[in-house]
DNA sequence: GCCAACGTTGGC
DNA sequence: GCCAACGTTGGC
């Protein structure tokens, strides 16, 4: 069975509009355990992505993407130029994890965090509570919910 | 640009 | 292991 989950950008790093030009991408730079742990150990191929921007106006679920590739180690944790670089990442204890996402849908419109604060069933969402996890589980229900105001156009 | 929330680091 | 200082995230 897929898991959902809801992974953060900032669109003018990396938006849903790239994500569409590339077809799939690396989804490195995240530098957070509890996000780490996830991305390491739960994340599959086939899981369902709600791609939100994160620092936008307004900010809020841009689209949909699906896990390409399970976590593995993230090579900019050990490129010395990357601007995510952790010296204290090695061969031994890679210490970071991506993995590879790929493009599903690009939402008519972003669904914004407002809207997701006032529809009923989504008051749990981790993304209106624990604002600064970037990788973060997401129900089946809270995912049906937010894919059916995202193709409506909310 | 501000700042609240919160995660991480490091001295003890 | 505690906790103060510090850094980062992300909404506004």
């Amino acid at each position: 069975m897929p898991r959902n989950w809801l992974m953060k950008s900032e669109p003018g790093v990396y938006s849903i509009h790239d994500l569409r030009r590339d077809g799939r991408t690396g989804w490195e730079g995240v530098r957070n355990y509890q996000a780490r742990n996830f991305l390491r150990d739960d994340a599959k191929p086939g899981d369902r992505v709600l791609f939100y921007h994160s620092n936008a106006d307004p900010p809020g679920v841009a689209g949909l993407a699906r896990i390409g590739r399970a976590g593995y180690p993230d090579p900019t944790a050990r490129d010395a130029e990357s601007e995510y670089f952790d010296p204290k990442a090695s061969d031994e204890d890679p210490r970071w994890f991506t993995v590879d996402v790929e493009f599903e849908e690009a939402f008519p419109a972003v669904v914004p965090l407002d809207t997701l604060r006032a529809t009923p069933g989504l008051e749990k969402m981790l993304v209106i509570n624990k604002s600064r996890l970037s990788v973060q589980p997401v129900t089946d229900a809270e995912y049906e919910i937010v894919v059916r105001l995202g193709r409506a156009g909310a």
